[in-house]
DNA sequence: GCAAGTTGCTTCGAATTCGAAGCATGTACG
DNA sequence: CGTACATGCTTCGAATTCGAAGCAACTTGC
């Protein structure tokens, strides 16, 4: 009955697809780079890029393990390497005692800034180079629209919601 | 001078980032999908989705591991996995001795069918809802774009080269 | 204040991941 | 044909990854 449903997999399919091949793609070509030029991995790059951003330098461990969309013992393990390298330091938030604050070090930003250009440069180059400057605006809005988008969307198996009631 | 090659950065980054994002937030949420109706990874699900798209549901592993973008070793070891599984079979090239061509079974091919309706459900409701038509296209064909681009774009540092001169 | 439930982080074990090394076959060129 | 190199895959070891379990600190409702 409707025509709409069915006929438009195989494009929603190709994009789909595309995204994350790209995604793949890129990201292995600036881990060489990172790797190679300052011996980081993508994720601790992220985690630094992070901190740099934040007003502080500081940002909660929860917080970034989400940001970085990363398991909370996997951001644990990097927080313990950045650490051991005097990336960044751990200390427990004095506002409350169960979490720990995670700050980027000078020696951590100096890194950072020494790594961006390069960063930067291969991003250009394997990204940006290919697109026009209006393509740039088109993708950077339209990403961004479906970033908020799923990060607003609930896990679909939103918490069991334990009702107080005895149904179930 | 020139007002173009500095101030670009912060847009083109945060296009980046976004971009880096959303393939991660996405492959997170597939995963779960694929994992609790299928007991599949997400790169078992695009080695048996690349098969079934072959005219001959057959692949070399080479072939397979770039296109997935995958480590040879660990190409190695997702085809075991999926072999044990009866997902896949493994024989080697009659062209090439060396090869190994995998081939999607029937029960490979049923699992896919049964598990895409689902997949295409969970990337619609995260990645398409937000997007209009018109987004949806020029989506696709920007990444196409960039995807051809970095596949044609050689490793940088590219193979040494080993030039008959002398000179290095 | 305290019992029950949440939340934040780490530890633990098992599975996965990658690059380097190893092996076998294929190819170029004399 | 035979040497030298290239290519395709697997094995190996070390590093990483994740979820489940554990622990400590908060919050709520009384």
């Amino acid at each position: 009955m409707t025509p709409d449903p069915a006929p438009l997999d195989a494009d929603q399919l190709n994009a789909y697809f595309a995204l994350m091949e790209v995604g793949s793609l890129l990201q292995h070509a600036v881990e060489q780079q990172l790797r190679t030029e300052g011996d980081l991995s993508w994720v601790q790059f992220q985690v630094l890029a992070r901190l740099t951003d934040a007003p502080d330098g500081r940002h909660r461990m929860t917080d970034l393990a989400d940001g970085v969309v990363y398991s909370r013992s996997g951001l644990t393990y990097q927080a313990g390497l950045l650490e051991k390298n005097g990336l960044v330091t751990r200390e427990s938030d004095p506002d409350d005692e169960r979490a720990v604050v995670v700050a980027i070090t000078d020696a951590g930003r100096a890194l950072i800034a020494r790594l961006l250009p390069g960063h930067v440069d291969v991003v250009r180059r394997l990204l940006f180079q290919p697109l026009r400057h209006r393509d740039l605006d088109t993708l950077s809005q339209v990403l961004g629209r479906v970033r908020d988008h799923i990060r607003a969307t609930p896990p679909r198996s939103a918490k069991p919601r334990r009702s107080r009631g005895p149904a179930t």
